[in-house]
DNA sequence: TCCTAACTTGGACTTTGTCCAAGTCAACAC
DNA sequence: GTGTTGACTTGGACAAAGTCCAAGTTAGGA
């Protein structure tokens, strides 16, 4: 993620700080934090960053394709910022607890074009449920 | 569906009519609608129905596996009545429309055990997007 | 060093959902 | 049929997550 930056720059992004704190707390291949989180973690190195920056810089992110969402309940979305790895999510149904995982094979080839009903089917996002070895079986 | 408030009676649920207007609304098979589409269409027929009952019985329901919770996106969760027919869904990223889609084999089985990190794991939910006929490729 | 379009800010606002005390009523007993 | 009671419903207050906007600030090119 440090060459991230200097991607987005090539594209005419404006590097400020609060872009920079941002994709800094991104950081790293397993966070699955939601924006308020980001925005916790922001505001522990740039204490004056507002939440409207958090939510536009995430946006434009995700826009961007550097970061993915991932809406895993119905409660507050995720940002994943390892966008460049295709993988699938696994949840903890006691604790919430996410881990990226790898399924063999395309998801996306288990759907017959009979059952596409003229949809140009892009993506095909699995999420896994189950109980962490802390939450018990 | 029909039935179901035969079943439901069967567990104890006390039959108001409150209730029954959430379950007609929600009969038949294809519908995904949100909590608020569904106190739209029960206040139709039961014109003083509150928010808070159509959350509360749509909560019930899901607890009793008769009704599945669909998050999509970030918004607002769906509700799906066709919980007793496995299935997946097929979502148009242009105009959100949403389609029960059924693949082929079992998603479950895509994630080998080196990629369950001691979890109990359940259910599979994929989610297909793409566009639909009318929002074009 | 200046200029300006792009960015940031704080606060108001919206959407979605939860909670609670008070009132109502379905179902059972008689 | 009538009475009783605990379960159900109600409206409104509240909370969480996110969006929007006018005013102020600033990165980066001239």
């Amino acid at each position: 993620m440090s060459d991230l930056l200097e991607r987005l720059r090539g594209r005419g992004w404006r590097l400020t700080s609060q872009r920079r704190v941002v994709a800094e707390v991104l950081d790293g291949e397993h966070v699955h934090l939601t924006a308020d989180e980001v925005h916790a973690r922001a505001t522990a190195r740039l204490p004056e960053i507002s939440r409207a920056t958090v939510y536009n810089t995430l946006g434009e992110l995700v826009a961007l394709g550097e970061v993915l969402e991932v809406a895993t309940d119905g409660r507050a979305k995720r940002y994943d910022p390892n966008a460049h790895r295709a993988h699938q999510h696994l949840i903890c149904s006691g604790c919430g607890a996410i881990r990226d995982v790898h399924p063999h094979g395309d998801p996306l080839a288990a759907l017959p074009a009979a059952e596409r009903f003229g949809f140009t089917v892009t993506t095909a996002e699995v999420t896994y449920r189950g109980l962490c070895p802390d939450c018990g079986p």
